[in-house]
RNA sequence: GGUCGCAUAGCUCAGCUGGUUAGAGCGCUUGCCUCACAUGCAAGAGGCCGUAGGUUCGAGUCCUACUGCGACCACCA
């Protein structure tokens, strides 16, 4: 036996000791090649990111489940690995060079991307390293990151797949395009926001009668520059006269028709709409529609481009004046110019919604630019079907709704963007068969849509139309999440038909946040489809966020970020996972404050202090041999000792529910309960009993009780709590107990049998023999405290009532002398003169005092339990009556009700009787 | 504009398929350093389960409307 444990669980030490003794003991990697699989990859965080409250929930419930199952036999393996995050990576790695005065086209293509990859070097895994930290029980030898070469390789795969079965094509189109990261966005990347506006109302001069016009209004007055025509309702009156005429564009002078297009909404505005096909979503499919011209305005920071207005009213100098003015800066001069010339009819407020981009909040603006697009339809539809048919479950359910709307209307993926880091897109241009396409092959200029590509794996040796050997590579780099979606099967060893594809696809659990499920989720449902002809997981169990106490985002600006390494530093690990777990409960978000925390550090405190009392009764179990549960069948217990099993094996079926309908929270209110509230409060209490020989029992058997239901709680709190946990296994082993060995060993708490419900326990007799005892204690507690009696004074009850519970607690006399403190016990005797009463079931319970007692004020208390318990009966008893409860309720219900109404009356019956007896001792007065 | 979710004790929340006296943690009040634990022990106060209807023998639990929050989606200038 060791040293005595500290009376403080010293969280600290532990931590790191165990993490890395189970690191380096191969526990983290799958070891059971024969049994059932069960299998996860982590949501990959961006390597540049650092541990937040997301990732440590997010993290918890996954290793939760993993050590579960891996304790329940599995053969688990769970693949932890980081995004390379394109944009924000980039965006990252480029602040640190503005702050040594670069940019990256200082730089060039090449040692940017080598500053990334050193930077990532240093501290891009920095992530998971605090991972660690939580205690997670990943498969480190399986680490992955999308930009490794293997799954770069399954990018390429991936990629010229979807080119060679059409679902792939380049196209110039609209776009969302950030400015400011200088690249296209996909259409979930643009964050809408409602914001006040203002609705400008501008008069375009008819061509042929400058005296007369049409008002449009626009929210975006600049990009009329690029106006090519103005747009009415085919049945609007006021306008059908005007249509086929033609207007002169203010400032420009340029031409344009007034044409009729249903899209218009007469109600809106002035019933007349711009049509700027070039920076307008709408426009652009009017323009499409009406063969319109698309003038892009803007170069890619959104400045207004002089290139832009070639042949189309650029030659005259109003262009001097715009000229490189940014988008807001040129709607300052529209307006003043329009203002000047009397063109401007009128502003009014207007609120409506303003696209900015994900990743830096910038205004997005519609941009006209050749971009690889993926054919999502053909995709979808089994998508959606594997959902609807059950191959895939999404947790809480309520997900799947939005999961099938937004599949329902999905559009094209704009894959593409124009930046550098990620993976370059596998195609290249001829330069014979494209001379005249790439001829303003300068840095960053795009490559026109209409060149040919060759879509394949590696660079192409011989143009296959020309046979010509130079080539230039498509510049832009893929969407991250293109590689995201990959990940379930990448990560295995795809496109290679490797053992772990073989084994652990589709994966079990997809642990994740809602606020990712159609960047990621939908994504990796149809690119697993599409590749593995299989889900890529069975189930998708979606969790909240993680909100302060007020229940905002947290966010670093709003300085009300929760630190996770500063909480698990402060209050330990297994108290974070425990309040993590604890709150996280089917789709609500969680607001943490840290006092929640602190509360959970007692328990674990609490569990520890449990296990000091135990070991120091116990010794080790070298001493005592076996300390399974079932090596207690041959033992002689008591009363106690099955009431505590009885509680185990219910709690072991319910812990065991909670975790297979992912109800963590549920998983932790259970343990927590069952081990302070039964096993400490009152399993101990009671054992202390037998260990000092009171009862004439065994001490050695009840130090086997106590050691085994230990031993099934640690085993059952395992999962959540994992340090604790394996610190306390060790400690009941004994001394010596060290994991050095393989797994199979099973020298550590982590691969230990889950405890599995034993029905055999349960002994309903003890439960109810317990239950009726400890009420009793707790009213005879409650009638001390009501006069303030010391803890350490004991005092003599007299207790009247029927013969069953009288002897129910005559059996249980020393539990109740201990419990409540009792220096006697009378059974049936007369009343006390002077006493304080309660009563429980049909027991009336006297606790005589001298002449202190306030029996006014005693009558008054029974008076309104009478009250209380009589309204109680005549409900029950109404119930009874009423015809049609008896026939329709369940026959159950019906003999629950009728019990109840016994148990009422009996206990009516003996308030009563006290009562009574209250009021003669007060009638002498 | 569309869709979805939430409103239960002072606070944060459980309450899964309708049927015990509606629970927990924290906080609060009172008394205790009782030989595992003061990160503790014991006791207690505190709730017309958002409002109004409806379904049902029976509703915190199902339906409808309303009110108040919140989220997501959306190209109406």
């Amino acid at each position: 036996m060791k040293a005595e444990l500290a009376k403080v669980y010293a969280h600290a030490d532990v931590e790191q000791k165990w993490y890395r003794v189970w690191s380096e003991a191969g526990y983290f990697q799958p070891f059971r090649p024969e049994a059932e699989p069960f299998s996860m990859v982590i949501p990959p965080p961006n390597v540049t990111g650092s541990l937040h409250m997301g990732h440590a929930l997010n993290n918890t419930l996954q290793d939760i489940l993993c050590r579960y199952k891996r304790m329940d036999g599995y053969n688990v393996l769970w693949v932890p690995g980081t995004d390379h995050a394109g944009i924000a990576t980039q965006n990252v790695v480029e602040r640190q060079l503005a702050q040594r005065g670069l940019t990256r086209a200082q730089l060039g293509r090449e040692r940017f991307i080598e500053q990334v990859w050193a930077w990532r070097a240093e501290a891009g895994s920095a992530i998971l390293h605090q991972l660690r930290a939580l205690g997670v029980s990943c498969d480190w030898s399986r680490e992955r990151f999308t930009m490794d070469e293997k799954l770069s390789r399954a990018v390429r795969e991936a990629f010229v797949t979807l080119w060679n079965d059409g679902l792939l094509y380049r196209a110039q189109r609209l776009i969302n395009w950030c400015p400011r990261c200088k690249t296209a966005l996909a259409d979930i990347e643009v964050v809408h926001e409602e914001v006040d506006g203002h609705l400008w109302h501008l008069r375009y001069p008819l061509w042929d009668d400058p005296q007369a016009g049409v008002v449009v209004a626009t929210t975006r007055p600049e990009t009329m520059l690029g106006d090519t025509a103005v747009a009415v309702h085919p049945q609007d009156e006021r306008y059908q006269r005007l249509v086929g005429k033609e207007v002169r564009l203010p400032i420009v002078g340029r031409r344009i028709p007034i044409i009729a297009d249903p899209f218009v909404d007469r109600a809106f505005g002035t019933g007349a709409l711009k049509i700027t096909p070039g920076h307008d979503f709408n426009d652009f499919d009017i323009g499409e529609k009406h063969g319109l011209k698309k003038i892009s305005i803007f170069d890619d920071e959104a400045r207004i481009a002089p290139e832009g207005f070639k042949g189309e009213g650029g030659e005259s100098d109003w262009l001097r004046r715009y000229a490189a003015k940014d988008r807001f800066a040129a709607r300052e001069l529209v307006v003043q110019e329009l203002a000047a010339a009397g063109l401007l009819e009128k502003v009014t407020p207007h609120r409506h919604a303003l696209g900015r981009c994900y990743r830096c909040q910038t205004v997005v603006e519609p941009y006209l630019t050749p971009q690889w697009f993926v054919r999502v339809k053909p995709l979808a539809g089994p998508a959606i079907e594997a959902v609807r048919d059950g191959r895939i479950r999404i947790v809480p359910e309520g997900w799947a709704n939005s999961y099938f709307a937004w599949m329902g209307d999905i559009k094209d993926w704009c894959v593409s963007r124009q930046i550098w880091w990620g993976h370059q897109i596998p195609a290249w241009y001829c330069r014979g068969c494209n001379a005249a396409c790439l001829a303003g092959d300068a840095h960053g200029a795009f490559i026109p849509a209409k060149a040919k590509p060759v879509v394949r794996h590696e660079p192409p040796a011989r143009c296959p139309e020309c046979g010509g050997a130079e080539f230039v590579q498509d510049p832009d780099v893929l969407d991250t999440w293109f590689s995201s979606a990959l990940w379930p099967f990448s990560t295995l060893g795809w496109p290679e038909k490797s053992a772990d594809l073989a084994t652990f696809y589709p994966t079990s659990v997809l642990v994740t946040g809602f606020d990712i499920l159609f960047f990621w989720v939908a994504r990796m449902i149809m690119m697993g489809l599409k590749f593995m002809g299989d889900v890529p997981f069975r189930t998708v169990y979606i969790h909240a966020l993680v909100r302060d106490q007020e229940g905002q985002k947290m966010s670093k600006s709003k300085g009300n970020v929760i630190d996770p390494l500063a909480v698990m530093a402060r209050y330990g690990t297994d108290a974070f996972r425990f309040t993590l777990a604890a709150m996280a409960a089917l789709g609500r978000d969680i607001k943490l404050a840290e006092d929640r925390i602190a509360g959970y550090q007692s328990f674990i405190n609490k569990l520890w202090n449990a296990t000091r009392f135990v070991l120091m009764n116990s010794g080790n179990v070298e001493r005592l041999g076996d300390d399974s549960l079932s090596s207690l069948r041959a033992e002689k217990l008591n009363l106690a000792d099955r009431w505590i099993l009885s509680r185990l094996a219910r709690a072991v079926r319910a812990t065991r529910g909670a975790l297979d309908s992912y109800r963590f929270n549920d998983m932790a209110h259970e343990l927590y309960q069952f081990t302070w509230h039964e096993y400490c409060d009152w399993y101990i209490e009671m054992s202390k009993l037998s260990l000092s020989g009171a009862l004439g029992d065994s001490a050695a058997k009840t130090a086997r009780v106590l050691r085994a239901v230990l031993r099934e709680i640690v085993l059952l709190l395992h999962p959540i709590a994992p340090f604790v946990t394996e610190e306390i296994w060790q400690a009941l082993r004994g001394e010596g107990a060290e994991i050095k060995d393989a797994p199979s060993a099973k020298a550590s708490v982590m691969v230990q049998p889950y405890p599995e419900e034993d029905p055999g326990w349960i002994d309903e007799e003890a439960e109810a023999k317990i239950g009726f005892m400890s009420e009793v204690v707790r009213a005879i507690r409650n009638l001390r405290s009501e006069i303030g009696l010391p803890p350490a004074a004991e005092v003599k009850v007299v207790l009247s009532g029927s013969d069953e519970e009288l002897g129910l607690l005559r059996e249980q006399e020393p539990y109740l002398g201990a419990l409540a403190r009792l220096s006697a016990v009378e059974y049936g005797g007369e009343p006390p003169k002077s006493a304080l009463t309660a009563v429980v079931g049909s027991t009336e319970i006297y606790l005589p005092l001298a002449g202190t007692v306030d029996l006014d004020g005693e009558a008054a208390r029974l008076a309104r339990e009478v009250d209380k318990i009589a309204a109680e009966l005549e409900r029950v008893r109404r119930k009874l009556s009423n015809r049609e409860f008896l026939a329709k309720a369940k026959p159950q219900v019906v003999a629950k009700e009728q019990e109840k109404s016994q148990e009422l009356e009996e206990k009516l019956t003996a308030l009563h009787r006290s009562l009574e007896k209250i009021r003669e001792l007060q009638a002498p007065v």
